[in-house]
DNA sequence: AATAGTTTTTAGATTTGCCTAAAAATAAAT
DNA sequence: ATTTATTTTTAGGCAAATCTAAAAACTATT
């Protein structure tokens, strides 16, 4: 089956909403593609048609197992092209979101798997999100909301929750990525920002909202050795 | 000035006819296109909106000088993409048109120039066809079609006339790629086809067909050492 | 359970790019 | 220089993807 840029689009937009909700609704639809409620539903009438979902009119919406299938080819298109700017190009990994959703729509399957091969087989693009391989499955590594890591608990930092160029320019500053290894050293109730230090380098504190948006996986350190694993 | 996919592929196809012929007519084009006559009369008068070319109707076209800087864009885009599919991507040349095809659409400058830093600012793509540089400008060494080459002479491939499968298709069986150095033993005047070598290996004949999509840059061997040059 | 408010769908237009068929302009041929 | 043939343009229509405005269906509230 064929898709139009258009239709991948609206794919892709149901998979990353239905990873939050479930069910997806057609104004949260319209509110993701900066589109109209009318033109979601036409859509939504199309891609019934083609089998991409299960559509009841009024009823709210989800991917089929086809769609899904879809939508992950879509994505793993997005995530290789990332990691391709990023490690190949040298983009910031702050500047190549809006380039890869041009990529992403490129048709050619060989394409994607010489590319595939070419990067070395990634398993995560440079904002820490899993990369799917050829069949749809990738990792699925416990990470939690940097909120919720506990005091004096070391981390990996593994995923951002947005891309936003505001929010990528932050950790720029910051000096934290995909793999920064921090420790939480202190948590503040008045506004909860915690304090955070990385490496030896002197502690310094990040706001309530920036933690939020931060995932981690916790590092655990070896009782016999004291060497860290994940 | 932003450009659809559409308009692209006209401005690249009247850039490509009127290397051949200077004024392009609307039939041509809508044959290079596979398109109907009457869709070519629509786009020229949007392109012509748009300041890309000079037309008058019943008279013919060309590109205007801002037509052809877009026009050179295209092509610059189109022959890295050739060239990072081969070259990093492991594609066979006769592969990668179509891919570039697509790819040629991406709309991000910056991206250009990373992926030509990225290749090292190469001069040719895989079909030895000259890459334009970020101002347009391109290599235009003189090379002759291989049925002009003369008898004994030496000379390297240094692109091909079309990028037919069919031709690459049967250039690969030959052997005979961009960088091949190749001497015309012989000529037959019946079917016009000639006989050439390849290094050291038995020499074969290729048809008048064939040699006329060749095209070579001649070789000068030196008077005094026997070297060769270009 | 009736009303008020929200969400979703339908109805009808618009734009882009393409088409067919017919008319107009140019070119060729007697 | 007419007529014939070819090329190009115009006229009118179609499909995809969008929009606005209005109707229909759901939800919440008294």
């Amino acid at each position: 089956m064929n898709f139009s840029t258009s239709e991948e689009n609206y794919i892709k937009a149901i998979y990353h909403l239905q990873q939050a909700n479930n069910l997806v609704t057609t104004n949260e639809l319209a509110t993701e593609l900066n589109t109209k409620a009318a033109s979601v539903t036409d859509m939504l009438k199309k891609l019934k048609t083609k089998k991409m979902l299960h559509y009841e009119p009024y009823q709210g919406f989800t991917l089929s197992n086809e769609g899904k299938k879809v939508a992950l080819g879509i994505v793993r298109k997005h995530r290789l092209w990332e990691y391709f700017l990023v490690n190949k190009l040298e983009f910031g990994w702050d500047e190549v979101h809006s380039i890869a959703e041009e990529l992403e729509h490129i048709h050619s399957p060989v394409l994607i798997e010489k590319l595939d091969a070419y990067l070395s087989y990634p398993k995560f693009d440079p904002h820490g999100d899993p990369i799917p391989d050829i069949n749809g499955k990738m990792e699925t590594t416990k990470q939690i909301n940097l909120t919720d890591l506990e005091l004096n608990a070391k981390a990996e930092v593994s995923a951002v929750g947005s891309q936003s160029s505001e929010l990528l320019e932050l950790l720029r500053h910051k000096n934290i990525g995909i793999g920064t290894v921090l420790e939480v050293i202190r948590k503040f109730t008045f506004d909860n920002s915690i304090e955070i230090v990385i490496k030896k380098n002197p502690p310094f504190s990040i706001s309530h909202q920036l933690a939020q948006t931060l995932f981690v996986k916790p590092l655990y350190v070896s009782a016999t050795d004291g060497s860290i694993t994940k």
